[in-house]
Formats: C-alpha cells, sequence, structure tokens
DNA sequence: CTTTTCACG
DNA sequence: ACGTACGTGAAAAGT
C-alpha cells in the first residue's frame, strides 16, 4: 500500500533565523516602502516555496518558539543565555512571517512554555506511520534526533533554499550512531549555540567514539570504571551531573500538551488574494510577477498600464524614423529556424504592430532597417539581425540593446525573456511570454490576436524607455565603452558567424556512426557476461547496483542519490574489477555516438549541410560567451578516437581549407599582466615553456634539462590551481597528494611568485569591500557571498574573484581580436571567413591561396588586440578538415 | 524537471 | 570542522 499523505512540519523559528542571517550582508537591499527590512521574509518565503513543490505535502504546519523562557528554563536558567540579542531589524519582520504564512494556506502553531522543537516532536512521533511520511525542515540539528522510518528531518545548509537530509540510514552513515543517540551526544559534548554545558573537554568526535563503545550517557556512566585512567574520566566523574542535564535539555519532548492534531493541518494550496495583497506590501515585484493564477492575471490586467498602439495593414515611409525601437516575436528560441509571427517598432508614443508578410515584405520596412543613418533600439540585437538576415533584410545601426546592456551591468541577469529583463531594471509593464503564449508543447498564438498585439507594444515601450534608462546606468558603471565598443560590434560579428555556418560531411559521421555502434554492441555483450545478467548500462543506478551490490565492488565515493560511478571512482577500481575497463570504453563511446555523432547529425541544416550553432553572448558568468544547439565548444579533442569527429568538419568550398589559431597560456598571460608579477613576466617575455620555467622555481632547479616531465606536470598542475584560484583542497585532489603537501606547493610557488600572492590577496580584498570585481575592460561580476558567514559559500566567492578577473580579461581580449578579425577580413578584401570561437581559439574557412596570408594576419591581430605587459602568442595551422588544422 | 555524467577551454 | 578546484552545454535516466 503507498501511503496517500505527507506530513510537513516547519521549524518556524529556526529556519527564519537562517533566513535573516542567510542574506544578512543585503540586509539594506530588503526594504520594503516603509522601511521594514524583508531579508528573513524573503528568504523565508523562497524555502517554502521551492519545498512545497519538492515534497508536494498534503498537511503542513510550521511550529514557532512561543516566548523566551520554555519549562527547559525551570531546571536550567542559563539555557539558550550567551545568545547575543535578536537583532531589532529580525523581530521587526516576525509579524509579517504569519501574514505570509496565511498567504501560502499554511497552518501555525505555537505553545506557550514550549519550543517548535517540542511541537514538531510530538506531532511527528503520534501520527500512524502507516498513513503519514513526515518530512521536518529547521535550522538546527538537535531536530535530527526525531528521524525514524517514516520520518526525515531536513537541515538548512547553504542559506535556507538547500537542504541536507537526515534519515536513519544517513546518519548512521555520517556518525554511526542512531537517531536518539543525538540527545546522548549533546549529553557528551554539549552544544554552544543553545548554551547546553556538556563535559568539558569533550567534543563531537570524542563523544562519538565513548557511545559507539557505550551507546548512552548512561551506558558510559555504567561502565565509568572501564575507562583508562585519563583526564576525560576524571571530567566524565566530576561532571556527571551536568551530563545527565544536558542530555535532558537536548531531548525533545514527544508528548507536548498541544491542543491541534493533524488533522487540522491540511494543506489546500495558497490563498492568492492574500498572497497578493503581501507581496504587494514588502515589494516583492518578482513574486509578483510570477504568480500566473488567473486571479492574479485579471488583478494585473487593471494595474497593468495600457499602451497605445497602432496596429497596421499597410505600411509607409511616415512610420520609421531615428531612435526607433523594433522586435520581433518568435515562439521559440532558435532564431534560424524559428518563424517571426508578429513585428513591432515605435516610439514611446507611438507603437505599430504588424504581421510579418506586411512588414516583411515592405520596401519601406526594408528601407529603413538597411539605413544606415537611422538608429534602432532593440532587445537582443543579434536574435534580430539573424531573423531579418532570413528575409533578405541586413539590419544596421543597432544603437541599443537592453539584453546586452542588462548583462554588462549585472553578468548574474542571463534570462531571455524580456519581461524578465525589463523587471530587472525595475520595469513592471510587460507580460512574460509564458502568460501570453503559455509553455512547452502548448505554446500558441493566443486566439484573440490582439492580446498578442497589445504585448508586442508593451515590449517596443519597454526597450524604448529602459534603452535610456540602461544607456545612463552603464555610463555610471564607467561600462559605456565596454558596451559600444565591445558588446554590441562583437554582437554583429556573431551574427556573421552564426549565418556563415559550418559545413559538416555527414557521410563521414554516419560511417562513425555504424563502427561504433557495433563496438558498442561487442563491448555490451562483454559488461552482461562478466555482469551476469543485463541491465542498463546507461543507468548509473543500475550499474551502481551490478557493481557495488552483486559484484561487491568498494564504494569508493557516493552522490546524493546514490553510488557515484563517475570515472574517478571506476578508475580506482580498474586493477580489481576487469569489468570496469569495458564499461570506462562503453562509456567513452557511448557518448561519442549520442552527443557528438548522433546529436550533430540531428542539427544540420538539410539543404546547406550546415551547421548554426547559436553564441549565448549574455549567459557566461566570465563574460565568455557560450555556444548552444549544438555547442561547438565542446568538440572532443583529447583523446583521439573523439577527435576524429573533426574530421566532419570541413571548409564548404572546394580547394578551401580550415585554419585555425589559438593563444598560447592566454590565462597565465593575462594573469603576469594584472598581478605584474616580475618573475611570471620574465617567463613571458624571454619566450619560456612555462610549466617547465615554474617547475624550476617550484622544485628549486637550474637547468631546465633537469625538469622532469614528473615535475613539470606538477607545475602544470598548480599553474591551473592558481588560475582557478587556488586551494589546498582542490590542489591536492588534482594531484592526488595529500592536502599538506599541497599546501606546501602552493607556499613556495607564492614565495617564487611574490606578485601573484600580492594580487590574489589585493583581489579578495577588494571584491570584499566593493561586492564586485572587474576585468581589464570593465566588465563586473558582483559577488554577493563573499563576506558570507558561511564557509563554502565565501570560499568558492573568494575563489570566484581570483578567477573572474583572469578569465573575463582572457575572454574580453579575444572579443576585441574578434571585432578587429572581422574588419580586416573586409579591408583586406579576403574571402577568408570567421566561423567558430572556442574561448582562445578562432576557426576559418579559406581558400588554399589565402592561407599564407591569413597565418600572418590573424596572429597579428590577435597578438595586438591588446597590449599587456607580456606579449601574446597564437598558434595557427590549416587543413583539409577542424581533425587536420592542428 | 532534476540529477548524473562527460565533452570542451 | 566545514568539503570545491574556474567557466560552460547535452544526453539519458528517473522521478
Amino acid at each position: 500500500m503507498t501511503k496517500k499523505n505527507k506530513l510537513l512540519l516547519i521549524d518556524g523559528s529556526s529556519v527564519a533565523f537562517r533566513a535573516f542571517f542567510a542574506l544578512h550582508q543585503q540586509l539594506e537591499r530588503f526594504k520594503n516602502k516603509s522601511g521594514l527590512h524583508t531579508n528573513a521574509l524573503y528568504g523565508f518565503h523562497n524555502m517554502i516555496e521551492s519545498v512545497l513543490t519538492k515534497e508536494k505535502p498534503s498537511h503542513v504546519l510550521v511550529a514557532f518558539d512561543a516566548g523566551k523562557t520554555t519549562f527547559r528554563n525551570e531546571f536550567f536558567n542559563e539555557y539558550k543565555s550567551g545568545r547575543s540579542k535578536t537583532p531589532n531589524e529580525f523581530t521587526e519582520q516576525m509579524p509579517y512571517l504569519r501574514e505570509l504564512l496565511d498567504g501560502f494556506g499554511i497552518k501555525h502553531y505555537e505553545l506557550s512554555n514550549y519550543e517548535a522543537d517540542d511541537i514538531i516532536g510530538t506531532l511527528s512521533d503520534t501520527v500512524d506511520p502507516a498513513i503519514f511520511d513526515v518530512v521536518i525542515i529547521s535550522g538546527d540539528r538537535d531536530l535530527t534526533q526525531l528521524a525514524k522510518e517514516n520520518v526525515r528531518v531536513d537541515i538548512t545548509v547553504k542559506g535556507v533554499s538547500e537542504l541536507k537530509e537526515y534519515t536513519i540510514e544517513s546518519i548512521a552513515d555520517e556518525m554511526g550512531i542512531k537517531p536518539k543517540q543525538i540527545i546522548d551526544l549533546k549529553g557528551l559534548a554539549g552544544d554552544t549555540s543553545d548554551n547546553i554545558p556538556g563535559v568539558t573537554k569533550i567534543g563531537e568526535k570524542t563523544a562519538l567514539k565513548l557511545l559507539k563503545e557505550y551507546h548512552s550517557v548512561e551506558g558510559v556512566y555504567e561502565h565509568i570504571d572501564e575507562l583508562k585512567k585519563s583526564k576525560m574520566k576524571e571530567n566524565l566523574i566530576n561532571e556527571k551531573e551536568v551530563a545527565f542535564l544536558s542530555k535532558r535539555l537536548a531531548t525533545i519532548m514527544l508528548d507536548t500538551p498541544i491542543t491541534i492534531g493533524v488533522n487540522d493541518l491540511a494543506y489546500n494550496g495558497p490563498d492568492i488574494e492574500k498572497l497578493v495583497q503581501f507581496y504587494k506590501e514588502m515589494d516583492f515585484k518578482t513574486h509578483l510577477s510570477k504568480l500566473d493564477t488567473t486571479e492574479y492575471d485579471a488583478a494585473n490586467e487593471e494595474k497593468r498600464e495600457e499602451v497605445a498602439y497602432k496596429f497596421v495593414t499597410e505600411i509607409i515611409p511616415e512610420m520609421f524614423t531615428d531612435k526607433t525601437g523594433l522586435y520581433l516575436e518568435m515562439l521559440t528560441d532558435n532564431y534560424h529556424t524559428s518563424e517571426i509571427i508578429s513585428v513591432g517598432w515605435g516610439h514611446e508614443n507611438h507603437i505599430y504592430v504588424s504581421d510579418p508578410e506586411i512588414v516583411l515584405n515592405s520596401p519601406y520596412f526594408k528601407e529603413w532597417a538597411q539605413d544606415a543613418a537611422l538608429s534602432k533600439q532593440v532587445f537582443d540585437v543579434k536574435r534580430t539581425y539573424v531573423a531579418l538576415n532570413r528575409y533578405g533584410i541586413e539590419l544596421k545601426n543597432s544603437q541599443f540593446d537592453i539584453l546586452l546592456a542588462s548583462y554588462i551591468l549585472n553578468t548574474k541577469d542571463n534570462s531571455k525573456d524580456l519581461s524578465e529583463v525589463a523587471i530587472e531594471h525595475d520595469y513592471y509593464n510587460v507580460s512574460p511570454d509564458e502568460s501570453i503564449y503559455g509553455k512547452g508543447a502548448k505554446i500558441h498564438i493566443p486566439e484573440d490576436v490582439s492580446i498578442m498585439h497589445e504585448h508586442i507594444a508593451h515590449k517596443i515601450k519597454a526597450i524604448v524607455l529602459l534603452s535610456e534608462q540602461l544607456e545612463r546606468h552603464l555610463a555610471q558603471n564607467n561600462q559605456t565603452e565596454l558596451f559600444y565598443d565591445m558588446e554590441l560590434p562583437l554582437a554583429m560579428v556573431l551574427a556573421k558567424m552564426e549565418i556563415s555556418g559550418i559545413k559538416v560531411d555527414a557521410q563521414r559521421l554516419r560511417e562513425m556512426k555504424v563502427e561504433f555502434a557495433e563496438r558498442l554492441i561487442g563491448i555490451e555483450n562483454r559488461v552482461y557476461e562478466l555482469a551476469g545478467e543485463t541491465f542498463n548500462l546507461n543507468s548509473p543506478k543500475q550499474l551502481g547496483v551490478i557493481l557495488f551490490e552483486k559484484m561487491g565492488y568498494p564504494v569508493i565515493k557516493k552522490t546524493k542519490t546514490g553510488y557515484s560511478t563517475a570515472v574517478d571512482v571506476l578508475e580506482q577500481l580498474r586493477d580489481q574489477a576487469p569489468i570496469v575497463e569495458d564499461i570506462l570504453e562503453y562509456r567513452q563511446i557511448a557518448k561519442l555516438q549520442s552527443t557528438y555523432i548522433e546529436g550533430l547529425l540531428k542539427v544540420i541544416h538539410g539543404n546547406s549541410g550546415k551547421i548554426h550553432t547559436r553564441y549565448m553572448q549574455t549567459i557566461a558568468q566570465t563574460g565568455r560567451l557560450s555556444s548552444i544547439d549544438p555547442n561547438l565548444q565542446n568538440i572532443p579533442i583529447r583523446l583521439e578516437e573523439g577527435r576524429k569527429v573533426r574530421q566532419a568538419f570541413v571548409p564548404s568550398h572546394e580547394g578551401w581549407k580550415i585554419f585555425a589559431s589559438d593563444y598560447s597560456q592566454i590565462e597565465l598571460r593575462v594573469l603576469a599582466h594584472i598581478s605584474d608579477d616580475d618573475h611570471l613576466k620574465e617567463a613571458f617575455i624571454e619566450g619560456q615553456d612555462i610549466h617547465a620555467s615554474t617547475a624550476m622555481r617550484v622544485f628549486g632547479i637550474e637547468k631546465q634539462e633537469d625538469v622532469t616531465p614528473a615535475m613539470r606536470s606538477q607545475a602544470k598542475a598548480v599553474n591551473f590551481g592558481i588560475v582557478y584560484g587556488i586551494s589546498d583542497y582542490g590542489l591536492s585532489k588534482n594531484l592526488d597528494i595529500s592536502r599538506k603537501e599541497a599546501q606546501l606547493f602552493i607556499d613556495t610557488y607564492f614565495d617564487k611568485y611574490p606578485g601573484v600572492k600580492i594580487y590574489m590577496e589585493d583581489i579578495v580584498r577588494e571584491a570584499k569591500e566593493k561586492g564586485y570585481v572587474e576585468t581589464l575592460f570593465h566588465r563586473r561580476r558582483y559577488l554577493p557571498d563573499i563576506n558570507s558567514r558561511n564557509f563554502n559559500l565565501r570560499s568558492f566567492a573568494e575563489r570566484t574573484a581570483m578567477n573572474t578577473p583572469i578569465q573575463g580579461s582572457a575572454a574580453d581580449i579575444i572579443k576585441v581580436a574578434m571585432i578587429e578579425m572581422d574588419k580586416r577580413l573586409e579591408t583586406e578584401g579576403l574571402k577568408a571567413t570567421m566561423l567558430l570561437q572556442v574561448h582562445d581559439e578562432l576557426i576559418f574557412e579559406a581558400p588554399e591561396s589565402e592561407i599564407p596570408l591569413l597565418e600572418k594576419l590573424v596572429a597579428e591581430v590577435m597578438e595586438n588586440a591588446v597590449a599587456l605587459n607580456v606579449p601574446l602568442k597564437v598558434d595557427s595551422s590549416s587543413g583539409d578538415s577542424w581533425y587536420d588544422s592542428k
């Protein structure tokens, strides 16, 4: 029988407190119009929302602590003292938390003299396990003592929305004890946050050891005489009372006299009206706009300001002027193929909407679009350019792009929906596309087309108004040049590369497909034989069962959901498990087959035999491009077998070649420049092998001949680590050495490259002060976690602070080179075409006769894109396919 | 729709 | 003690 009911119990007090501190560094950003802080409410809200979607509970209760003192203070009056005073900014939010819960339609409850724990404990313990699964959410690990067969306890880790699940099994795995023994653990070790004393000098480690032996506090004292004479034994004897008191304090009551029962807690979804009211009161505008219920739409319809526009069926020249907003509507996001379903253009108070066949066939429209003297404002210029190009219209003078501008202002804004971008900038007058067209398979043009026309009119108005606003904002941030001289011109270059596309030899791919298919069957059969049964080799879950349960190999790593079967795990099993050799080979071939062979075959355009990727210019947090549909930036190269896929990428004309140029060590050169470290600069200025040079310094070797390959490869790993934002842990894992040894490497490195050390310290300090870091060209990345009290979040932000200026400046440099390259190909009158960018590499096709010229030209342009205080170096090669250009 | 794995720089 | 190296996208499984 399947259980039908799930009871969700939330420790409201502790979660709210967690939420408050998780968003504490942004305390001042979270304020509503009347000055009330809202950060705890915001965090709490998001936690509830995600938990409701994930758990889909049938019953919910949020329990709160009631007042300052509880029954625990009766026998220990210091209980929970020593906590610093609750800040006012927190307490002022508590009354509204109840409003929020009413909006969600969630019951809440408190009972004087008791804590939320006790209410939760009692409910979780009394429901019938045959009927209810229970999930408990808290920020307090004490509650894990409540885990049972039907009770799971989720404790907040990162902020409040990420939860760690504790079950009987996971507690046993992690600590080797039963949930109930958590109480004994606290009895011995205490808990500083609740001011539970515990026994002097006994921490979690020691306590766990004792519990493994004697099971409980009582057990420890029954066998106290067996313990060796030690300071610890003395403490235990002297503080026996403390231990029992601590245990009592940590014990959650399971028979609290609560006046509610589970039947009062049925959850029937939110009360939209109250929720809308709450969002408005708190200025939670994003949440307000995300409510896509009919009630909300209706309420919003009246609120949404009307936009005057004209739907026209005839186009006249007077409709087009300078500084005009333009928007093409498409239902799906691949603008190479998606049908244009409507077109809008105009100014703040003169907006026109029309059907595509009317506009796109109008000579007046075409003339205007192609008139370089008349500027246009758009959302996503590349998309607009490419789509118009399909109709033989070449869009000129796109003076502003609110998507690009928004990305520059804050890289974290990566949405593709105009309404979301608008909301980011406090403009709320555009509905989300989803609310007009629906989503997924059911996406469609609304029956009443005037709804769509008005929607497009709203977009035009947003584009026009936001263009001005964002342009001012760019100037304030010193990012005007980044926008006008880099991203906007680059968008046009990328548009042309996408339109060119790259020719793919489908026949070659099909040959490989047949070959791989045969090999896969062979390997599969061998694996099944060794395993003694057939299963889905593509399923990590099924594979895990075979390897670790049936065949009994040791479990090396676990994932959230089960055994890990990733490469590094399998490699460790290689020696003892003959089967993994085959599994690894299968994995490799299967990946090539599904992602590259079949994947690429699917996206070849029928008539041209070409692939047209889309470069995403507003996704990567560092300023890099990304490539989708298909991703042409991760075509295999490291292993020969996969590298052969590149044989299918060929020139589009007879007698042409593929030509490729890549920057050598651009990130380390950028680091040499921004850190101004003398030794690092010297290595590049003198043209040394950088990893060998690092090896010489780190290992203290005089002559390069004495650097062994092993030393060089270790030095290489250290250099990588430096670029990524070094940590002893990361380096130790990469080099398979101890953390101590890794730390020694790092110390030695910083000793030999003091400039790099200073840069790393400075950039982190700067990030902590300003809240963001910048690249050479003033691209910004905000790091909200840089001052977090959470070690992991803060460390991550610190590494990002070190890495982003390096990776981001390298991205800037190749972007400059691409823009210049595009110009030069034109002015030099070459037939050569730029086709692809792979982060530090540009790929072209060209007539064979142009190759010698390109060798010089491309290197010159790339190497001189910017002047650093070390030289940039480019390597080039050409061949009959991408594979051969190596 | 999320998780795992694996391809690239 | 904590437990990750930085940045991406796609396929397949499983919920």
